[in-house]
DNA sequence: GGATCGCTTGAACGTCCATTCAAGTCATGC
DNA sequence: GCATGACTTGAATGGACGTTCAAGCGATCC
């Protein structure tokens, strides 16, 4: 059984997704959870308190809900890359390129966001650069020496929110897909070179 | 003499920019601009109508607005596109990383555009990314002949659009160089491959 | 000098929305 | 069986926002 904290809190959480935080409204919440207003801001003292619980809560999913189900089955760490990569492509499949990634809707949503919204947002992005990190870290000795893992993970990241950006406005796959396939590509010489 | 309609078009080109469509009001751009409503519903029947014209207007200034003062001075077709990237740059540093680019923000916080909104927007993507082909197929001599330039192209802007969301997350331009550097990175190496 | 028309004025309107609150339910502990 | 406190109900509130409109201004044309 649901907690009616929790149905308030997916519900939320779903929604922001679809429609963005500030074109979703308490009202919209409320129906898609079954709830009622008060019982709403008896957990969540204000709407921007629901998006903080709700960021947290992608905080704490990044592993179990995006990166375990990509990973099933995939061992080579630079594969791992391209397996989240395709998991974001999936995601723009499924939903005619409607729906992106959360995170980066909210952070370009909100212009000027409370503190403690822009930190938990940040901790999103370096959460998950960091899984890509480490996969580029366990990948190393195929990778130049001389390359900074940490710059090329936020590099992946900027490759993913950028194309899912273009995938969403153009409303095809076209662009997501040719961004991956020259990040494939420099993967591709990264190899080759660290190779000879 | 700048006419009314000019300031009001202007006045919500800035506002749109740095505090979004949602969040920027009619009465913020009417004050801004100096004008009433009454002057605003004149030339613009709604609030989306004026996003079309700013879109419009961003769109028609892309060359003389954004690339001419970038490539002043600045012969070489690859170099130029790093000087787009640079004038990006100037803009996060300027604002300390608050504003980045204005169609990204909008691309991004309106889930479901209506069609004329959604179009401009993909045209102020394509018309950038094909300037940015356009230098790399003026540099093509020096790139590996199988590469697809029209993805590379595309390609920078995810990376320019990626870079830009993180950096205005942390509030650092460190993500945003990171992601430049390993583009430029990468530039390299695909030089160095069409030498060989 | 009067009619026309593009533009301006700014108050008013109606809607939507986040938030509040007084009253109620129900399980738990005493 | 009563008191307590966690949670629920849903109507009410007040403010913000996009939009409308009746009235006015001033230049141009006849």
């Amino acid at each position: 059984m649901e907690s009616t904290r929790d149905r308030i809190l997916f519900a939320a959480l779903e929604l922001f997704g679809e429609k963005g935080y500030l074109s979703t409204s308490i009202a919209d919440i409320l129906k898609a959870a079954g709830a009622n207003a008060g019982s709403l801001y008896h957990f969540f003292p204000t709407k921007q308190d629901l998006l903080i619980s709700v960021l947290e809560t992608y905080r704490d999913g990044i592993y179990p809900m995006l990166l375990a189900p990509a990973w099933e089955g995939v061992d080579d760490p630079i594969e791992k890359v391209f397996a989240l990569l395709g998991r974001y492509r999936a995601m723009l499949e499924m939903t005619d390129c409607l729906y992106g990634c959360p995170i980066g809707s909210v952070a370009l949503e909100l212009h000027e966001p409370d503190p403690p919204v822009r930190e938990l947002l940040a901790v999103n992005f370096s959460g998950w650069a960091g899984h890509v990190r480490d996969c580029l870290d366990a990948a190393s000795g195929r990778l130049p020496a001389d390359i900074d893992r940490g710059k090329l993970a936020t590099f992946v990241l900027a490759v993913m929110e950028g194309g899912v950006m273009q995938s969403r406005t153009h409303r095809t796959l076209e662009t997501f897909d040719a961004s991956v396939e020259m990040l494939r590509d420099h993967f591709n010489r990264l190899q080759a070179d660290a190779r000879s």
